[in-house]
DNA sequence: AGCATTTGCTCAATCGATTGTGCTTTATGG
DNA sequence: CCATAAAGCACAATCGATTGAGCAAATGCT
């Protein structure tokens, strides 16, 4: 054993004595220098370890935070992850990481999950269509939201300007001359895509282009089919592609290759999305980068900053919803 | 509140009774049908949720899984543990991410937060250069290495075959002609970088080559800088790159362009790692790719298999140390 | 000396589950 | 009709911490 118990047991104190030591509340409870002492070197040198889960149950602090993304093995939301894992870390917090795979009812098995766990705060990309399940558990724990948000919501949430992002992408092709535009999207229910999707429709308004969107997910896959579909044929039908991911952007040049296509020269790729690989493909891809680690390092001092108003009995800190704007980086694929 | 006392008051039974039915030990200890139904029904519609911190305080055992990679944000230790997870995921468990940055430090912490959270097994790519403390715990709680392990140890684990991995790319450089060949290396204390490095040379071996290996980092800087300082002032030093991961590759990339050398042509390159992207670079990336799904279901199998074996009082299962034989796949750029 | 105060600690309840033991009540057998 | 067994459940301890309340001894004050 090395609870508690055996430290009072040991030193002859009682546990009560031993907690308050050990919890740094000793002047409060006037706990003589000796007992601080003698109670502190035997924890140590019996490597003492508090249990987190006896203190969990008994403090309903858990010091973990649940994340949740729609899908782990996507780079994006991989490099998401990490970013935030540590951020939490540096906290001196833990992270509880589920991936709800882009359905509903497995994040719903999350959330219950991160309640039945105690998690102090929680941080999603919420899949699902409604706010009202997240919100409501908003009212128990923390919840801040990153990636998606919903359109009307109490929730708090840092996402990037996907609107804006893709606009101004769109618009650069225009510059460019380009005539007929191709967007492949992702996922269509989630918030980024319908986004991105009326930032491409509306810097096409008012311009004499040809142009459609395709796709449903943030896959390679989606990226090549929707490619060899359209392209069927042989036809040039399109002399420029908007791809809504990196995924979808390897998809679709992997399709224009097969298909004899030069990308970049008979047709021109502009694709969302922060990699690293993005700068080493021929020709390197112009694209819109997300600011992650701002984005994160909002996300999560906001979070914490609610639980902290709410230990505290304060109310909420002002609804944070912020978008933060993306960055076009020029190369030469378009 | 939702917990066994509510339902025991609402039905008029006591906690333990409620707690058996809920916990399907109805029959063994001759629960009326009438109370389980009464039992059931209640439960379901107050929508009971057992609350896991009790039961782990309790049972010792947490249903969660620790999983310490010693840097997420690496794309491969990211995609290692999208696929690990969901797996943990798929038995019914959960899983606490840590990430250890390569420091043994921050492992040991790690292992210890594990531990104070009653992990019920872990699963880890271990950092420290000795296997002493992961083998203590591993009398506690059982763990499982993957693609990092100690060369004698009772441990089970599941990696590649690093050495066979680096030899064959190596013969393949030297099949092509290369003469002059530069390892770029990783973390030179972890064993896959370790059995790289002596692939590397045994394939050397009464060769006419010129050859080195320098470096010390799995990351994209290390691939730049060990290329600028190695090609310093134009000179053509070697006609080969062995690239130690896909992260060294990029840098590698990155330097010699900005060197004005060729990739493919000035000099051939080869790199280990998975990676989509590697196909779309250009010239696509020869490498040594890793059968990482199949080595996390060993793992994660392993692992399962162990705490099964100890939660029914039996011995472990026969100790498995494997070394999975990676792929070479051929591209062009050598 | 006598009372109040401070010091230094212990007791025991509590969080929400699980589980060994034991107590009624009813059924069974002879 | 009584003994025994089985059925059906409740009691209370336990896991390892935290925490409000309270008690005895030491000290201060007049």
């Amino acid at each position: 054993m090395n609870n508690l118990q055996s430290i009072a047991a040991e030193t002859g104190y009682s546990v009560s004595t031993v907690s308050r030591v050990l919890t740094g509340q000793a002047e409060k409870f006037r706990i003589s220098k000796k007992a601080i002492e003698l109670i502190t070197e035997t924890a140590r040198k019996c490597n003492y370890q508090p249990d987190l889960v006896a203190q969990t149950l008994r403090t309903k602090k858990s010091k973990t935070i649940g994340l949740l993304v729609p899908g782990i093995d996507n780079p994006f939301f991989a490099t998401l992850s990490g970013i935030i894992i540590n951020m939490i870390a540096a906290k001196g917090y833990h992270t509880l990481l589920a991936d709800s795979r882009e359905t509903e009812t497995e994040e719903q098995q999350a959330l219950q999950m991160f309640i039945a766990r105690k998690v102090d705060g929680i941080i999603s990309v919420p899949v699902a269509t409604s706010a009202t399940y997240l919100e409501q558990i908003n009212r128990d724990i923390p919840v801040v939201l990153i990636d998606r948000h919903f359109r009307k919501t109490t929730l708090p949430y840092v996402c990037t300007d996907n609107y804006m992002g893709a606009k101004t992408a769109t618009e650069y092709l225009l510059g460019k001359g380009y005539k007929r535009i191709l967007a492949i999207q992702g996922v269509p229910t989630s918030m980024p895509n319908q986004e991105r999707l009326r930032g491409f429709k509306d810097a096409l308004k008012g311009q004499t282009v040809q142009y459609a969107a395709v796709g449903d997910a943030f896959s390679v896959e989606n990226g090549h089919d929707q490619v060899l579909s359209v392209f069927a044929g042989g036809k040039k039908q399109y002399d420029a592609i908007f791809a809504f991911s990196a995924t979808i952007l390897l998809g679709a040049i992997d399709a224009l290759r097969s298909l004899g296509l030069k990308v970049g020269e008979d047709v021109g790729i502009i694709s969302y999305d922060n990699n690293g690989f993005l700068d080493f493909l021929d020709p390197a891809v112009t694209r819109v980068e997300q600011p992650l680690r701002e984005a994160s390092e909002l996300a999560v001092d906001t979070l914490f900053s609610i639980m902290e108003a709410r230990r505290e009995g304060r109310p909420d800190p002002d609804l944070l919803q912020r978008l933060i704007p993306p960055t076009l980086v020029v190369r030469s694929s378009c």
